[in-house]
DNA sequence: CTGATTGCTACAGCCATTGTAGATTTCGTC
DNA sequence: GACGAAATCTACAATGGCTGTAGCAATCAG
């Protein structure tokens, strides 16, 4: 049986990470020693490397509990699964494309500034006034 | 003199978020009208403009009360200011490398799976084992 | 057996807001 | 001036996804 600290150390979560995985109700109230310590075995180990890696590929605890439920019917269809994971890419997609935009704003305000004195500094001329950028970056999904 | 409600709408920022920021000492205290309401001047709103045209480039709270205070400043040399643009230049170019990274993971996973039940989805099956990714995508910088 | 390490609970804090409840003030209209 | 709708007030709680702290208790290696 694995303690929480072992667990925190193969998955690379925190412990309290994991304490907090099962207050919301991710992760499941593992068994206790005697003395009240969680023991997990290897379906726990598991499920928080799900956790984990879903995370790190940007999923919401949301979605990454709509996963966990969905994968509890192995019979289903998996077309649930393809639309969390379309959802999710088209965030990631939506959030590299206002990136690429402010990118642009940060770059040409830098460019632009070769004053000495702050009085002079355009790049707070830039961010007082809005109407001398060239996109709206209008902040809808920031 | 302009109500918090005009600030509002004319910043797009809430009600709520300007007595944030006031709280916060990112907004001065306004002249209150004699039942108690906040009255701003063109300083109110010229300041609060700035605030928020700073947040939809990105800026963190931290970074914005560092340009205000440097704007204080006219006389002094703006390298400063150049420095926290860069920084923050940085940071978004950051995220969208990891974003990127994130994409093609997504696709891929997508891609792969063409299975009818959720017992042999490819993407529990990489959400699950993440040595079945391409990139380390290790979660630095999210 | 002892001391270091790890774990426990309960709570507060982070960022940047947003929402709520219940009272008060202001404004437009009559 | 009176009325009612709209805006504003304070104070506090909630969001997401953790992270940190304090003050104990349990476990493990030597």
């Amino acid at each position: 049986m694995l303690s929480i600290g072992t667990l925190a150390k193969r998955t690379g979560a925190k412990v309290q990470t994991i304490r907090y995985y099962e207050q919301i109700g991710l992760m499941p109230e593992p068994g206790r020693t005697e003395g009240g310590q969680r023991r997990y075995g290897n379906a726990g180990l598991d499920r928080l490397a799900f956790i984990r890696h879903s995370r790190e590929l940007g999923f919401s605890l949301e979605a990454i509990r709509e996963l966990l439920d969905l994968s509890d019917s192995p019979e289903r269809s998996c077309a649930q699964i393809d639309a969390v994971a379309q959802r999710q890419l088209q965030e990631v997609e939506a959030r590299i494309t206002r990136l690429k935009a402010l990118r642009i704003e940060l770059q040409r305000m830098l460019s632009e500034c070769s004053a000495d004195r702050v009085a002079d500094c355009r790049i707070l001329e830039v961010l007082r006034d809005h109407e001398e950028c060239l996109s709206n970056h209008d902040g809808t999904g920031i």
